[in-house]
DNA sequence: AAACGGCAAAATG
DNA sequence: CATTTTGCCGTTT
């Protein structure tokens, strides 16, 4: 049995993004889908609790900035509970990756320990649950390129391109 | 047990 | 250089 998500809305002039919350913090941030099925249906602004509301304050305000390309200063708890521990563990050092900077999936698989899990990581990268403020798009290939990106890789490029990043 | 990736270094032409 | 192998590893089926 898994624990019950709260779903709110976070509109940006990008689009609305949907940020996903357990009891233990934000657990989820889905891309803008233009107005297709939306995958699950919103908390009703009233049925969330104080504690996701301001949480969700916090998520808003540091999506902006990140879209805007600049550093986020505060999150909410993050709730990674579901992801695996190799997950966690490159989820963590994406998070040291600062606006602008970029690393390719092999320094990334060093940084965590195992030199030789450059696509194991991209496995966990495409896995990552919180896209923007968790910075999987700073992860590059080893040879300059783009690399892939599961949620299309036009936002990988703009969000690189909002903090001066070229390709 | 087998297949599949958001990879990368080496080998080839 | 541009392409094509050939290893590699955590997930998923």
């Amino acid at each position: 049995m898994k624990t019950k998500l709260m779903i709110a809305p976070i509109r940006t002039s990008d689009g609305t993004f949907l940020a996903h919350y357990s009891a233990r913090g934000l657990a989820g941030l889905e891309f803008p889908r233009g107005n297709k099925p939306g995958s699950a249906s919103l908390t009703p602004a009233d049925a969330l609790s104080t504690a996701v509301r301001r949480w969700h304050l916090t998520t808003t305000k540091a999506l902006k900035r990140a879209l805007a390309g600049n550093v986020t200063r505060k999150l909410p708890p993050l709730d990674l509970s579901a992801g695996t521990v190799f997950q966690q563990k490159v989820w963590g050092a994406l998070r040291k990756i600062a606006p602008g900077e970029t690393r390719s999936y092999a320094q990334i698989a060093k940084a965590v320990g195992r030199p030789r899990t450059a696509r194991a990581v991209g496995g966990a990268c495409g896995a990552n649950p919180i896209p923007v403020l968790i910075p999987c798009h700073r992860v590059v290939a080893a040879n300059g390129q783009l690399g892939g990106f599961t949620a299309g890789l036009k936002w990988k490029h703009l969000l690189l391109a909002r903090e001066g990043v070229a390709i």
